[in-house]
DNA sequence: GTGAAAGCGCTAACAG
DNA sequence: CTGTTAGCGCTTTCAC
């Protein structure tokens, strides 16, 4: 059981001084005899003192915690999200409670209500696939938190949001296996709602346009990012008149199933067909071939809204622009294509 | 900026009743009128009171949040178990504050310092590779704090431990190359002085022993999990008179190293030497050939320990057996061996 | 320099 | 059933 915790009125008793002098000691109060603070801050060490942080945030109205809501701790992109985030903001003394949604906008809700309730700093943001309903954020938003968007972003909200290079990413894969001399280029995107899916699948069109290959619509599959969805789309692509050349797709996960889906047809990567992905999870560097793909920095991604969160916390009554942050990327080219 | 909270003295003043009634009101306290607490959970409503949980943890001395201290989240096996325990402390309305040590046993210690003074009502802790000295975890233990140990435990401390299926991995796995026909099968192993890694060499040895085949130190390798111990390792074992035939990993991140330095150097995997390891991460699935390794559920591991911790909270002046939960595992046969 | 008192938001006796 | 009082641990006026 945990004991009486010492207090600084424990420290004020021993030492026969009243507990107001304690902490103007503690809190290195100009306004106190050296030799009384000497006295106090030996007895504090004596007996072990700890302060307790929840009186003192009861007091300054602060936690020093800020809430990371995220769809799912067990992708390596969040896991390196999650890690950049806590190294940034770690230096400044805060803490992370991080909350998984599952990918369920209802969890997702009920993560944010109670992290609301525990009254957190601030909020880091990413919403889950299926996020269509902002209202919850947008509360936060009018009561004043703190908020930072990442990856998959709330629009319209002004915010510090930071993202993938997603445009970028897709045009310049496709402009990739152009060069290589593919012609029907197939895409696997992701939920057509999804901002980042939205902006990935622009590239992919702009770099077909400006090569004056004709956009065919049977060569775009949306999923929701589920193994199962994947397949649907390569059965129907394998089974076209004539299927594709390659495929892009907007997520390395996608990228390595479509691999191994051809592999168990029989079709040669990349010689019957081309493949590439977007992120550079680790699992690129694995399969083989090698996937190329369009490399992430998920770390740096954290980082840069750790440090946006930072910024809002410190000039907490001054403006913050709601810039938005594109975290760049390069392809990195491998086997696969 | 975050205005003013809503307080019961708010609602309190609006209804011209006292504060005291409003608490009890909200706290489902029977000795409330009905028609009270209606007009109290209404303007409760209207005004979105919040209750305040610091105030409610300074009364009630609990944060209801749990201190995670893992080397690094970004590892598949400490997410997979982070996600454990969340789910599994999740229900009772308990938070998780994940801290990375980074595999630094001074940022170790100062994590776990940060999170005492947080309050947090608990510990789920795996040390550092480099941890040898526990004084930190056994003062926490003194003051009184449920503390669950797991993966890399601490031993000597009568406090619930979830560990790996570390002997039965190894003794399986080794045993299972001698079936393959294997006769100098080396290991790799972990640090010297980890608990979890002179279990699973234990378990080596043994099959070595049942089997009547001779222990040769020259085939044990102890690295920090690095890569370029494993190199060393590599090189070494190559540069032999006469090479191991099968190398066996405590760790799947090993195992795959090893595969590639072996590919890279021309060495036919399985042909010539038999790879194994241990964890069945992720990427053992993905390499080529299919990496055989003795299955954990780090999942599994997590929730484990996540139960062992409601346990404690919930019966707090009663004993805790301090068991030690090994979660099995199984052997995954892939081409490797 | 130091002590007494008020108060952060809330619950829990204690009186009515 | 409800209001008053005290107090969780601490900081911060306000006196002296």
């Amino acid at each position: 059981m945990k004991g009486h915790q010492v207090t600084i009125i424990d420290i004020a008793k021993k030492l026969g001084i009243s507990k107001s002098t304690v902490s103007r000691a503690l809190t290195n109060n100009p306004n106190v005899n050296p030799e009384t603070r000497k006295a106090v801050l030996e007895m504090a060490k004596t007996l072990d003192y700890q302060p307790n942080m929840l009186a003192l945030g009861l007091i300054k109205n602060e936690t020093r915690m800020l809430g990371v809501i995220i769809p799912d701790i067990q992708k390596p992109f969040f896991a390196a999200i999650v890690s950049g985030i806590q190294h940034a903001v770690g230096r400044m003394g805060y803490r992370t409670i991080i909350a998984q949604s599952d990918e369920s906008p209802q969890i997702e809700k009920e993560n944010i209500q109670a992290l609301m309730l525990s009254r957190v700093d601030g909020f880091l943001i990413c919403h889950t696939r299926d996020t269509r309903n902002f209202d919850q954020i947008k509360l936060l938003y009018q009561k004043g938190f703190p908020l930072v968007s990442f990856a998959r972003i709330c629009q319209g909200l002004p915010i510090p949001k930071v993202v993938e290079d997603d445009f970028n990413g897709l045009y310049t894969t496709t402009q990739h296996l152009i060069e290589r001399g593919r012609k029907r280029i197939a895409l696997l995107a992701g939920p057509k709602h999804l901002q980042a899916s939205k902006l990935r699948q622009q590239g992919y069109l702009s770099a077909l346009r400006q090569n004056g290959i004709g956009f065919d619509n049977e060569l775009v599959a949306h999923t929701r990012f589920l193994a199962d969805d994947v397949a649907v789309a390569v059965n129907r692509w394998l089974a076209l008149a004539e299927p594709p050349d390659a495929i892009c797709t907007i997520y390395d996960g996608g990228a390595v199933q479509v691999m191994q889906l051809l592999k168990s047809r029989g079709v040669n990567v990349p010689g019957d067909i081309a493949v590439a992905g977007f992120g550079n999870d680790p699992a690129s560097g694995l399969v083989e071939p090698g996937l190329t793909t369009f490399e992430q920095r998920p770390y740096e991604i954290g980082q840069a809204a750790g440090k946006h969160m930072l910024d809002i916390l410190k000039k907490r009554f001054g403006d913050v622009p709601p810039e938005i942050t594109i975290s760049e990327g390069r392809l990195v080219v491998r086997g696969s294509t």
